[in-house]
RNA sequence: GGCCCCAUCGUCUAGUGGCCUAGGACACCACCCUCUCAAGGUGGCGGCACGGGUUCGAAUCCCGUUGGGGCUGCCA
């Protein structure tokens, strides 16, 4: 429930101080139908923070009947491509959000509301709360630096000179002076900031076209967005936006929810460039969205009790925005594999092959596979595999050849391993090909060397997986078959 | 530099003034089980950043310090 107490006191506490230029009531969630949504950017793979800041939105939406938006902020035309449009629409459905999935869905590109964004900009000059600057970026730095201002943002010098329209020239806000803006965040509390530290900020570009702050605000309010869940990361442009509703004469002001960002090892803002995060990559190594969206839940949430595993429809009846944290969280790949093997071992057995299937599938392997043979190990397979690009390395030595690394073939081929093998060649040759006959033969033939299974299995398992880990070996004997089990063991010996 | 945000085991977290000699999970270590590797079982290691307050009592409230992060674009 993003609506707490607190939710309703930001305007009006702030009023009473005197302090927000004009406070607008919030929304209230009983008068208002909610309307959250998700505004990615096509500029490269879809990552997992975006995911998670989706599964907030969605979940709010799913919880309190609201409506999930998704809308494509692709209005740079520079770093946009369509594949990456596509990107975002695959991994939402991949982790269960899309259309027709019991949340009303909709969907808009805002490059198609261009012309309101310019449109507002103009209404904007028009009431004297924008205006024009001919000022470059390298004018502005002289400036900055003859004032001995450190890091310098804009002086404000084309503010009051009223400006006519010319090429090249930006239209920038005119940010109130004095004042302070509170924004009423439902996990940040009440961030109140002084104007004097916001700069005017541009609006529209010297070839006309909207800034992101701009675009972002009229999207959102002529959608009716009435809760604006994002990434902490925008938690210092919210003054200017909030700014901006209220100068677009909204008639509400909407609740802001800034989740804490995602970091890395060393504790820095996720990164496509540097971290591992694209959610198409977790998909290709054989991630389970269920545990994906399990583990991308708990960064940052928790359901208390203690509960970590959980099914999503718990998390659809518990999840609630304040209880959201307000400190970073590490995405920590190997929990989220822990988590990942956890959810393929509870599948069913058979539901389990399916999604090997469907893996494999998008993923061809360079033998030749049997549905049949596989089956028959499956359950073995199901134990060994943390992610489903795990199992063909598992499995592999029933579909093709055996090639063993020279470390390991030294380690497992040390004597008397040929006669081991001679022994188990002359067995395997003869007995019945029973899984139990198999172990006792081995186990035989171990007692005439005086070596226990563990010992004496490690040539025979290497001649016939290529490895010395793995499944059990007599399932793995019966499975392959006696003729290319002995064809195997016969090869391993003459390579001695 | 300025502004803003944040602060419980290595990591993710439980904890909302007494139930905490701080609980769980991942990771790590040991042991058990065992045909290898897993899985499973048992146990262990390990934390309230620091300093002041408030209070009979603080991980929990307040202030400060320190540390970390974000923003500071004619990117989004």
């Amino acid at each position: 429930m993003f609506q707490s107490d607190r939710a309703q006191v930001g305007p009006e506490c702030a009023a009473s101080l005197g302090l927000v230029m004009s406070p607008l009531p919030s929304p209230s969630a009983s008068e208002t139908p909610l309307r959250v949504r998700f505004a990615p950017s096509p500029t490269g793979f879809f990552h997992v923070g975006g995911a998670r800041t989706a599964l907030y939105n969605w979940l709010l939406a799913k919880r309190l009947g609201g409506t999930f938006i998704l809308r494509i902020e692709d209005t740079d035309a520079e770093r946009n491509r369509e594949e990456w449009v596509q990107g975002i629409h695959d991994a939402l459905a991949w982790i269960g959000i899309g259309p027709g999935l019991g949340v009303d869905y909709e969907v808009y590109r805002q490059s198609e509301f261009e012309v309101d964004h310019v449109r507002a900009a103009h209404q904007l000059l028009g009431a004297r709360r924008a205006y024009y600057c001919a000022c470059t970026r390298e004018q502005l730095d002289t400036r900055n630096e003859a004032a001995g201002r450190k890091q310098g943002g804009y002086d404000g010098h084309c503010r009051e000179k009223g400006l006519a329209v010319a090429p090249a020239y930006v239209v920038r806000f005119k940010v109130p002076r004095p004042g302070v803006t509170v924004v009423n965040d439902v996990i940040r509390g009440e961030p109140a900031f002084d104007h004097a530290n916001v700069d005017d900020f541009v609006l529209l570009r010297g070839n006309g076209t909207p800034m992101f702050l701009l675009a972002n605000v009229v999207d959102d309010m002529s959608m009716g967005v009435t809760l604006v869940i994002r990434a902490e990361e925008h938690l210092t442009n919210t003054p200017k936006q909030q700014l901006l509703w209220q100068a677009l004469d909204a008639p509400y002001l909407p609740t802001w929810a800034h989740v804490p960002v995602l970091v890395n090892e060393k504790r820095q803002k996720l990164s496509k460039r540097r971290d591992p995060v694209a959610m198409e990559m977790y998909r290709d190594e054989g991630y389970l969205p269920e545990a994906m969206k399990n583990y991308l839940m708990l960064l940052g949430w928790s359901p208390g009790n203690d509960a970590e595993i959980m099914e999503w429809s718990l998390v659809e009846s518990l999840f609630s925005l304040d209880e959201v944290n307000s400190s970073p969280a590490f995405f920590d790949v190997k929990k989220l594999r822990a988590f990942n093997a956890d959810y393929i071992r509870a599948l069913p057995q058979a539901e389990f092959v399916e999604r090997w299937h469907e893996w494999l599938a998008a993923h061809p392997q360079p033998w030749e596979y049997r549905a049949d043979q596989f089956g028959d190990i499956a359950p073995f397979v199901q134990l060994r595999a943390e992610v489903l690009g795990d199992i063909p390395a598992v499995v592999d030595f029933l579909f093709g050849d055996v090639t063993p690394s020279d470390a390991d073939w030294d380690k497992a081929m040390k004597p008397p391993a040929d006669a081991i093998l001679t022994s188990v060649i002359d067995s395997y040759d003869a007995c019945s090909w029973d899984i139990d006959v198999l172990k006792a033969e081995l186990e035989h033939i171990g007692d005439t060397h005086g070596l226990k299974l563990g010992k004496i299995q490690a040539p025979v398992r290497l001649a016939i997986t290529g490895k010395l880990v793995g499944p059990p070996l007599f399932e793995s004997l019966h499975v392959l078959g006696r003729e290319r089990a002995v064809g195997r063991l016969k090869a391993a010996r003459a390579r001695l």
